[in-house]
DNA sequence: GATTAGGCTTAG
């Protein structure tokens, strides 16, 4: 056998057990036994008269709490033939060592050396060597005693160095933290990729022009404002025009946060794993104050704008209008009155689309935007109800041309011009930034309560007797709802009639009954989601997936390469079958290595996936590694399961790209696969029904936020399970009559699609969530 | 499989 290197004890194989070295005896049976110790002292290769080579060494068990102080804890150890020559190369004084398959034979020398009785002899055929490196185990003399799971997490060590932006080297790849001090919206660059383009500093207050690459826009680094603080890593620095300036390399991933002191330190990141731990906390702190000495709070409102400047706002859209094909009119309000004399440009009513009621109630805190050229594409998908940052936004004084606004007074405009320098543009923000939070609250306090009222007596007066009767019976629920609406209407609700009466697209506040949902069996609620093909399906069951890894078994297994550790045995089940297990980045830390499993069952697989952080099933076809047929997994990492999309995965010879050192998240381990990676998502059916009608929308894109659960965790964590069952149960409530439904508020769009040519109107759930107390 | 971009106000 030989000598394996690790990068932890979770490796040694799980049919292995400890045996303490003061258990140790010539009668002991050492089939299946593993000792473990630190070599304390590692003598000199040398060749016997018969020519093989032997090496000495002594190895030393770290005292565990029930050794007494009289046991020895110390060994002599001898390798023969190519193991010695193995050891001599591989292990050096100071590792820990875990060796099988040994022999025992009586020591010449503890009269000497005060040593074990017995002595460890480790013939080639037969013993296998695993070294956890002193560089990996973080101790130099001695080693765990505390069993074989638990050695790395008991031992965290720092995962990243980061390096100061004045400290990087032309063509290196370093990890860094910085503050956004200039940042364009991405865009589509002339190569295959988006493109961010952001200037970070840091403390050693150098500049760092950054382009940030990616085929995918969503996974772009998500900046929502100057200050913003980052966190790289694998960037490369390179010299442009004599400056350094940043790249991204293989392998790179990014967080964002928010840069103000005092808002939560959540990153915002593409990556479903990352590491983010106190010390990464304790640097975002640390920069977040040292950016407010030099960048003070310059959040300009529209109550704060000065006449002739340029400044970037955040603000919700209520209303828009195409004016021009060069130019987009939008309403928007951020909750202040600007003291300024406005300009108001006349559109035809018809031409507007958004909530009129609200642009009414609202009027004198609504500013009017001229959005123009590039921006207007972008301007064309807003949708009323948004939550924008405007970035660039020029308050311009100008004469009006209006017959109210004489000529000779001067108005304020607001202006988007063409173009992108000063990063000028617009970004949608997520309900969830704590930008979009302040502004929320900024909004509900300007909203004018009286005018509420009159609008409310409004709609009242043009609703129907079973509208009136709707709200007399809702009125209990509507101190403690069970569904909250997270969108910012003024608007009354909407009769379900109304809805099924009116034309797409539009959104409508209701307040229904949930008859019935689909699925009934909320695990199925579940699937899977190829962004790019846009096609939805089931995660395959465990059957399906175990006759893949079953027709796997019959492929022959190999083989050993320069660029992984093999760890070959025969399978506990069927006789003769082998299993092998490539361990790739043992020399790196634990998050960059990986276990590619060849030849096992699913259950073997699910077993190794307890010890393993990230697996790779795969298997050798025309001598080339590759996966396997990808309605299998292709990454296991515990109880999360990556899987591929059939349709738009085109899997390379895997092989060439696996051997990188990188962390092994489902996004880039798909990508150096030439996996398109599936998304889990919720796709539910809800039978909504008010009494005026009954429709079937679904619950799909804001599926996450209605649950404030992701998809995967239901998957894997049984509590979200039961917790979503509760759910479910409180707001349909199994066996009722319809009379004793709860009441819910829905916010729903109803809209069409291209796709069907009768035109038939959808129905979906956007924007509501189940109340934080359920 | 490399390449993409590499900031620095519209002119309505």
């Amino acid at each position: 056998m030989s000598v394996h290197i690790l990068t932890g004890d979770a490796q040694i194989p799980s049919t292995l057990q400890r045996i303490y070295i003061k258990d140790l005896n010539h009668d002991s049976q050492c089939t299946d036994k593993y000792v473990k110790g630190t070599v304390i002292m590692k003598h000199n290769l040398i060749a016997l008269t018969r020519g093989e080579d032997m090496l000495k060494a002594v190895i030393e068990e770290h005292a565990h709490q029930h050794a007494k102080l009289s046991e020895t804890t110390s060994i002599n150890v001898f390798s023969f033939g190519k193991l010695a020559k193995d050891f001599s190369d591989k292990i050096n004084q100071g590792d820990t060592i875990v060796t099988t398959g040994f022999r025992l034979g009586m020591s010449p020398t503890v009269n000497k050396d005060k040593r074990h009785l017995c002595q460890i002899e480790l013939e080639e055929r037969r013993a296998t060597i695993y070294v956890c490196p002193a560089a990996f185990s973080g101790q130099s003399s001695s080693v765990d005693s505390s069993g074989t799971s638990e050695h790395s997490s008991n031992n965290p060590k720092p995962k990243y160095t980061y390096v100061p932006l004045n400290e990087l080297k032309p063509g290196e790849v370093a990890n860094v933290y910085g503050i956004v001090t200039f940042f364009k919206q991405p865009f589509q660059t002339k190569g295959t990729d988006y493109c961010l383009v952001l200037t970070i500093t840091d403390e050693s207050g150098v500049k760092l022009g950054c382009s940030i690459f990616n085929e995918k826009l969503e996974a772009l680094p998500q900046i929502y404002k100057i200050g913003d603080i980052v966190r790289f890593h694998r960037i490369k620095s390179l010299l442009f025009n004599s400056k350094l300036s940043g790249m991204t390399s293989l392998g790179f991933s990014a967080l964002t946060f928010d840069g103000r002191v005092g808002t939560p330190v959540c990153p915002r990141t593409s990556s479903k794993t990352y590491h983010f731990g106190e010390e990464d906390r304790r640097i975002v702190e640390k920069l977040r104050q040292w950016a407010a000495t030099i960048y003070p709070n310059l959040e300009i409102s529209l109550a704060t704008v000065q006449p002739k400047s340029f400044f970037d706002l955040t603000c919700q859209l209520l209303a828009k209008a195409e004016i021009s094909r060069a130019c987009v009119l939008l309403k928007v309000w951020d909750g202040t009155k600007c003291p300024h004399r406005l300009l108001k440009i006349l559109v035809e009513p018809s031409a507007i689309e958004g909530n009129m009621a609200a642009i009414q109630d609202l009027q004198d805190l609504i500013v009017e935007i001229l959005v123009y050229d590039n921006h207007v594409e972008v301007a064309k998908k807003l949708k009323p109800g948004m939550y924008l940052r405007i970035y660039n936004l020029h308050a311009k004084l100008q004469a009006s041309g209006t017959k109210e606004q004489t000529s000779n007074e001067c108005h304020l405009g607001f202006h988007l011009h063409g173009g992108t320098s000063y990063g000028r543009g617009i970004k949608v923000l997520p309900e969830d930034s704590s930008d979009v939070q302040e502004l929320k609250k900024a909004l509900e306090s300007a909203n004018p309560e009286d005018t509420m009222d009159d609008l409310t007596l409004l709609n009242a007066c043009c609703t129907s007797a079973i509208e009136n009767s709707l709200n007399a019976e809702l009125s209990p629920y509507q101190e403690d709802p069970l569904t909250v609406l997270t969108c910012h209407h003024t608007v009354k609700s909407d009769l379900l009639s109304n809805v099924k009466n009116s034309t797409p697209p539009q959104k409508f506040h209701i307040k229904a009954k949930l008859k019935s949902y689909q699925p009934d069996k909320l695990y199925q609620s579940v699937k899977l989601y190829c962004p790019k093909c846009k096609r939805v399906q089931e995660i395959p069951d465990d059957e399906t997936i175990g006759s893949l890894f079953q027709e796997a078994l019959n492929l022959p297994v190999l083989s050993s390469d320069s660029w992984y550790e093999t760890f070959l045995w025969e399978s506990s089940t069927d006789v003769g079958r082998k299993v092998a297990v490539h361990f790739v980045n043992v020399l790196g830390s634990e998050e960059h290595l990986l276990t590619l499993v060849q030849g096992a069952t699913l259950e073997e697989v699910c077993r190794l996936s307890t010890k393993f952080e990230s697996i790779i099933p795969i298997k050798f076809s025309e001598d080339q590694m590759t996966l396997l047929d990808l309605s299998a997994p292709f990454l296991i990492q515990g109880k999360k399961w990556s899987y591929g999309c059939k349709h738009c995965s085109c899997v390379k010879n895997i092989g060439l790209y696996l051997e990188q050192e990188m962390v092994w998240e489902p996004e880039n381990t798909a990508e150096v696969l030439g996996v398109e990676l599936l998304q889990y998502v919720f796709l539910m059916k809800f039978e909504l029904d008010d009494g005026t009608a009954s429709l079937d929308a679904i619950l799909w894109e804001d599926a996450e936020k209605f649950f404030q659960m992701l998809p995967v965790e239901v998957m894997v964590n049984r509590a979200m399970q039961e917790k979503m069952q509760m759910t479910m149960a409180t707001l349909c409530p199994p066996g009722k009559h319809f009379d004793e439904l709860p009441w819910l508020e829905f916010c729903i769009g109803t809209y069409t699609t291209d796709e069907n040519e009768d035109r038939s109107v959808y129905y979906q759930i956007f924007d509501t969530m189940v109340a934080e107390k359920l």
